[in-house]
DNA sequence: GTCTATATGCGGATAGAC
DNA sequence: GTCTATCCGCATATAGAC
C-alpha cells in the first residue's frame, strides 16, 4: 500500500499546509491525520521541504500548461495586435479557480495554499517560483504587446499589483461572503483588465466613472 | 535601561518578524540579536503573542488615523457626490507608504510585517484584524458611495483585491527593481482606482484601451 | 529589571528490527 | 515499506537568585 500512503501524506499536507501555513504544521500532525507512520515522509520524499515540493508540482504543473494553452487560443484567435487584455488576464487567472471547482474540496484547499505560499519567506518560496517564473514571463509579454504605451518597469509593476489581487483572493476566498464562484473570478478579471489598462500618463482624475457609463 | 530593552526588542522583533515570518523567527533569534535576556520579552510583553500585538500597535495607529484624516479631508473638500474614487484609493494606499518613508529603514520592514500578516493563519491575524477593520469599514462605506451603481457584495470584492494588491507589494516591493517609489505608490493608485471603477454590469471587453487614450 | 538555570514539550530526521 | 525507539536540538515560558 506505498502508493495510497504517498497519496494520503499528499493530500492532509496540503489541507494542513493550506489551513495552518508550512511552518506551523508539523510533519507529526500530518502523519497523525493521514493514520501514517511518521518515519514514512521521510522515506516516501525525503524531507519535509521536499514534500512541499512534490504537492506543488502535482497540481501546479496542470495549472500553469492550462494557462498557457488558453493564451495560445486567444493568440491564435486575435488579430496582429495581439489579444485584448482581458482576455490574457483571464487565461492567467481563470486556471487555478476552474480547477478549484473540479477538484472540490482539495483544490480549494490548494488554492489557499499556494495564495499563502505568495507571501512565504524566500526559501520556501523558491520551489514555487520555479514553477511559475516560467509562465508568468510569457504572460508579462503578452501584457506589454498589448500596452504598448506603457513602459516595461510599468508593466511589471502592474503585473505585481495582479499577482497581489489574485493571491489574496486564493487565500480568503472561502471567507468571502459569496455563493457564485464564478462571478467572483469574473470580478477579479475585470478587476485586474481595468487595473491593467489604465493609461500610465494621464494626468485627469477619474470621478466616479462608473456613474457615467453604465 | 529598561525603557531601551523594550524599545530594542520592539526594533528586532520588527525587523525579524518581517524578513523571516512569525512562526520562523524565535524569542532566541530576537533577544540574541537585541543584546537583551532571553526572559525579558516574557518579562515585558508577557508572551510572544502580545509582543506582536505591542509592535502592531506601536505604529498602526498611527497608520489609520492619517488614513482617516485624509478621508476626511478628501470629503470635506468635495462636492456632495462625495470625493472621487482615486482620492479615497490614495487616501487609502498613500499613508503606509508614506510612513515607509518618514520611517527610514523600519519603516520599510514594519511594511512587510504587515503585508506578510495578512496571509498569516487567523489566530495570529486577529490582533491585526481588530485594528484594521474599522478603518476598513469606513473606507468601504467610502467607496459604495462614489460606486452608487454597484452592488455592495460587489464593492466588498473589489476591495478584496485592492487589499490584496496592496499587501503584495507590501511585503515585496523592496525586491521590485524600481528606484523610484513614490511613482510605484501612484501606479498602485492608479491601478486599484481603475479596478475599482469598472462598471460592474458591462458586456463590452475593453481592447487595450491604453493604446486609444495616451 | 536583569540574570542563570531549568521545566516541559515539540521539531525534523534517522537507525535498525521486522 | 512500515514500524518503534531514539538522537539531538530548539521552542516558549517560568522560578528564583541577584
Amino acid at each position: 500500500m506505498a502508493i495510497d500512503t504517498k497519496e494520503r501524506i499528499l493530500d492532509v499536507a496540503e489541507r494542513l499546509f493550506a489551513d495552518f501555513g508550512y511552518n506551523a504544521t508539523s510533519l507529526r500532525d500530518i502523519t497523525r491525520e493521514a493514520g501514517v507512520n511518521l518515519a514514512s515522509v521521510n522515506y516516501h520524499f525525503g524531507s519535509k521541504e521536499a514534500l512541499l515540493a512534490a504537492l506543488l508540482e502535482r497540481r501546479f504543473a496542470g495549472i500553469n500548461e492550462r494557462r498557457l494553452t488558453q493564451l495560445d487560443r486567444a493568440e491564435a484567435a486575435a488579430g496582429p495586435d495581439g489579444p485584448g487584455l482581458e482576455e490574457i488576464v483571464r487565461a492567467f487567472l481563470a486556471p487555478p479557480f476552474e480547477m478549484r471547482s473540479e477538484w472540490g474540496s482539495s483544490g480549494q484547499k490548494f488554492l489557499r495554499l499556494v495564495g499563502r505560499i505568495h507571501s512565504e519567506t524566500d526559501e520556501i518560496r523558491q520551489v514555487f517560483i520555479q514553477l511559475f517564473q516560467p509562465c508568468l514571463s510569457r504572460f508579462k509579454a503578452a501584457l506589454q504587446r498589448a500596452l504598448p504605451d506603457v513602459g516595461p518597469d510599468e508593466v511589471e509593476w502592474r503585473a505585481h499589483f495582479l499577482v497581489g489581487a489574485m493571491a489574496h483572493t486564493m487565500t480568503w476566498c472561502d471567507s468571502f461572503q459569496s455563493r457564485d464562484q464564478d462571478a467572483m473570478l469574473e470580478s477579479l478579471v475585470r478587476f485586474g483588465a481595468a487595473g491593467m489598462a489604465t493609461p500610465s500618463g494621464s494626468p485627469v482624475e477619474v470621478h466616479a466613472p462608473a456613474r457615467l457609463s453604465r
